[in-house]
DNA sequence: TCCATATTTCTATTATCATCGAAATGACAG
DNA sequence: CTGTCATTTCGATGATAATAGAAATATGGA
């Protein structure tokens, strides 16, 4: 991951409407949520979701698949493990530190 | 970290300078480097560098100390430990998933 | 085909942000 | 103290983003 996606990728979620739904798509998990669900859930109107979840979709955050009527919207894990990895990159240098340490008994769970 | 903190901290990495001073910090390490040094790798007007420093500060992400006539910046690394975890929290589900795994992988390196 | 409903596009309004020169402030050495 | 140099504040300008109602566009069940 390069500067300018990674640029896109945080300002993508770095609204609160945004990220609420991009969390809400990463406990789902591969499976997704349609957009009437996100909408429901997070009390949303359809229009103002669909601005919200075309910006997350053209950052590579969301993936959409057209599911019978609905149309569901999945979270790109390895895009958010590519911002992770971007921020952390080369952390201390490359050597060994109590940072990278706490983080890797953070990132550990699940 | 609650969603408030993380909008703004995400929001204050969401921009080229400020993402490129975030991770020369970073890179730094503890010790960090001062706001000239800074300026001069980044090729960086020292007016537009300290207004971005202030908005990485206000934000948790870094923090100021003043050594003798300089001011040294260095990352918040608890901070950026704590916007990974709000980003990958509950990831699908709770379960043990394919994603978290990858992720594992990437974090642990030094 | 035709309708119900899910989702997007259009549009306008309002608010916030990035930039950087010039001037002001602050801190230290001598 | 005083001059020097590091950094911040001020101010003006141009650009980008959030919001949501109304209308348009799919999609698939009957």
């Amino acid at each position: 991951m390069e500067m300018k996606s990674a640029v896109t990728a945080l300002g993508a979620l770095a609204q609160e409407t945004r990220l609420s739904i991009f969390r809400l798509l990463v406990e789902a998990g591969p499976e997704g949520l349609c957009a009437g669900d996100i909408g429901a859930r997070l009390g949303v109107p359809a229009a103002t979701l669909s601005f919200h979840l075309a910006q997350l979709a053209s950052a590579g955050l969301v993936q959409a698949r057209q599911q019978s009527r609905f149309i569901f919207y999945s979270a790109d894990f390895e895009a958010m493990n590519g911002i992770v990895g971007f921020l952390t990159e080369n952390c201390c240098g490359g050597r060994p530190c109590p940072p990278a340490r706490a983080r890797r008994k953070k990132t550990t769970a699940s």
